[in-house]
DNA sequence: TCTGGGGTCCTAGGACCC
DNA sequence: TCTGGGGTCCTAGGACCC
């Protein structure tokens, strides 16, 4: 049996989530911004037109977005999570092999033995997925998940073929190929796409046509999979889902900076409390923990930058909050220096195993068990009465680091006191 | 004044071992 | 003064992704 993979990606996934949930939304252009009101994460189709960029920093287009009145969001990932989720169960009726490869986009593989059916397929899909959230799909069909970027890269441009398509046949294929910009292609960033076109290597085809032993040595092994991708040859295999996690960082920017360790420890703080949430959630347990705090990377004297980081390996790993806090205020005094405006900071969890039972603790089994039981009694109370009803801590949970969500819309499926109300 | 967050994979280089 | 070879494991940092 020949199978072939499809890419199927929301377009403009937040701001049409925001759409859904406020009609009134959908006759004007829509953005929205990152954590801390930061950068422009989504646009909708008219935002984009107006020359508003991705990752573009807020407070550079402020007077574009007023005088045009492009409506502004500040994230909801709450929304946009469930919102996701529900559009993947959509997604795993049309095929048992179902990867999420992010909050917007998924692949699934598809029986490709009747390629004339291929196009029908993508739009049923599409349909489907509209009708049940009322979030737009593009779909883009091809042998290689490289390729069904490509092709769902091209859907996307393309209302008229009601953003779909599909490149399982080569003439297809090759133009798509040469339309594409080399900087586009899946894998290939700024660095590699600056250097490519260096040496006259301009689009996917040129790409596609280089020499394997220059590739390998100037792109690495991941650099010649990419390009062995474009020939029609599987190098990416679509992943066991849900693929188990490597690490989990929790890291913000803060409101304002801060310069006091006292500060950086309040900071800290929250962070090991989400961690630790997210561990527990994960079923997963850490080995090790890392803590960063840094300075702006926009300040231009060199004398006012600096990144300090320290990892430490845990005795037994742990997924208790209150262990995982011990050791990141234990390590966060080596890496902070005096004299510096901090701008963010974060912690990272790595060493992950998944939990199975304390039975394995050699010592302090009893305390570690008894943490256990109170991590659960506190998850469960913050999921009924809200996050930091009971958190575990010396620190003040607000400060000048924390950040700003000046204008995020409400968690209409998540949260029962911001359901949607209709009159 | 104001510039996101959460991930993955790969490589180089150091510590350490026999 | 001369100064192996092969291997593993760990970490830091780069490049990339959405």
């Amino acid at each position: 049996m020949k199978r072939a993979i499809a890419l199927i990606d929301a377009n403009n996934f937040y701001a049409t989530c925001e759409r859904v949930f406020d009609p009134a939304l959908w006759n004007r252009p829509v953005v929205v911004l990152s954590n801390n009101d930061g950068c422009v994460v989504a646009r909708s189709a008219e935002a984009r037109k107006l020359g508003i960029r991705m990752a573009e920093p807020y407070f550079k287009v402020k007077d574009l977005i007023e005088t045009h009145k492009v409506a502004v969001r500040s994230s909801n990932y709450e929304l946009y999570g469930d919102m996701s989720s529900r559009i993947m169960d959509v997604l795993e009726e049309f095929s048992p092999e179902l990867e999420v490869y992010s909050i917007d986009e998924a692949f699934i593989t598809i029986d490709a033995d009747d390629r004339s059916n291929l196009t029908e397929f993508g739009k049923t899909v599409r349909d489907t997925v509209k009708r049940h959230t009322g979030i737009t799909v593009s779909v883009g069909i091809a042998e290689t998940k490289t390729l069904a970027k490509v092709a769902n890269h091209l859907a996307k441009k393309s209302e008229k073929a009601r953003f779909v398509l599909d490149l399982t046949e080569s003439p297809h294929q090759e133009i798509a190929l040469e339309r594409t910009p080399v900087g586009e292609v899946w894998g290939i960033g700024r660095q590699h796409a600056a250097m490519l076109k260096s040496y006259g290597v301009n689009t996917a085809l040129d790409l596609r046509n280089c020499d394997d032993q220059w590739i390998r040595r100037k792109m690495h092994i991941t650099g010649l999979r990419t390009v062995h991708e474009l020939r029609g040859i599987q190098c990416v295999e679509l992943g066991a889902s849900p693929n188990p996690k490597r690490s989990v960082i929790v890291s913000r920017s803060f409101g304002e900076p801060v310069s006091t360790l006292d500060e950086l420890r309040a900071a800290i703080s929250y962070y090991i409390t989400r961690a630790g949430e997210k561990l527990r959630k994960r079923r997963l347990v850490a080995a090790a923990l890392t803590v960063f705090a840094k300075t702006s990377r926009f300040n231009v004297d060199d004398h006012d930058r600096y990144s300090g980081i320290a990892t430490e390996s845990l005795v037994m790993a742990t997924d208790s909050t209150l262990e995982l806090m011990q050791s990141a205020q234990r390590i966060l005094p080596g890496l902070y220096r005096p004299g510096y405006r901090y701008k963010s900071a974060g912690v990272i969890l790595t060493g992950l195993s998944s939990m199975t039972g304390t039975s394995l603790r050699l010592w302090d089994s009893d305390k570690y068990e008894r943490e256990r039981l109170l991590m659960s009694a506190i998850d469960g109370l913050n999921a009924r009465h809200g996050q930091d009803t009971v958190r575990c801590g010396l620190h003040d949970n607000e400060g000048k680091w924390a950040s700003r969500l000046g204008l995020r819309s409400p968690r209409y499926t998540t949260k029962w006191d911001e359901i949607m109300r209709v009159r």
